[in-house]
DNA sequence: GTATCACCTGGAGTTAACTCAAAGTCAAGG
DNA sequence: CCTTGACTTTGAGTTAACTCCAGGTGATAC
């Protein structure tokens, strides 16, 4: 698969790929004799799993050394699984703290909520 | 208070309480006569708000829009209150997208774990 | 066959959110 | 009195993560 089509399917730009690629993040994509990038299936399902990681906010170096742990093979499972484990640890507290967040905006909306319908009912009394 | 024992109280730099109140997140910070920052209670009260929210990944240019707002009394109750409903909304998708992605590191995890116990049986095993 | 278009590379530019540095002021301790 | 240390300002530097650009190549449509 062509990097346009990569693009469009994971919502990623072409530089993005590109930069992934660059820095070590996606090291194996496959080529074309003329190469151009052609992504195989398991070049796809990183795609897909570092977007995943990504868009929960773990960093691009974490996920470099993930990558080339997978690359160094069997003998990385242990130090692979630390990785993950560390990364949920971090994200179930960030997590929440996003939920104590949005108590915080829910209270604060419920607030101004009331402010405005005693606004309101203030406005028609002044009309009556 | 002084910048130094906000800045410890709620775990942000000198210079980052700086800069909010530079780029106008801070507007109304008191001084002393010799010109010496003296947070009053309102002005912690909002350091708090704004140290919640950006842990939750607020944008700054939010909350600055929100502080104007404030600053312009009453009449902003509704703009100030559609600014929270929108970033709840923004903040719960990117709860549930994290939540997501907990699920499939745990799933992960998991993965590795057998497979490393898988691993011990067969080690065990050929030492038998 | 030539024009177009997606692709390539290397390097530079951008954005958000800090973070640091230089040069100066002021209050308190010895 | 003078040193020390926390404060001040303005402006520049940093970091992460893209994002864009210039210049070039190769395949496809007309």
């Amino acid at each position: 698969m062509k990097i346009a089509e990569v693009s469009e399917r994971y919502g990623l730009s072409s530089d993005t790929l590109r930069y992934y690629e660059r820095i070590g993040l996606l090291p194996t994509v496959t080529r074309t004799e003329s190469g151009i990038r052609d992504y195989s299936e398991l070049d796809l399902q990183r795609v897909d799993f570092i977007k995943c990681m990504r868009s929960a906010g773990l960093p691009i170096e974490v996920l470099i050394d993930y990558m080339e742990l997978i690359e160094q093979g069997d003998s990385t499972i242990e130090a692979r699984q630390q990785i993950l484990l560390e990364q949920r640890d971090l994200l179930t507290s960030r997590i929440a703290e996003m939920q104590k967040t949005l108590d915080l905006l829910n209270h604060k909306i419920e607030i101004y909520e009331k402010n405005i319908l005693g606004k309101e009912k203030e406005m028609a009394h002044e009309q009556e």
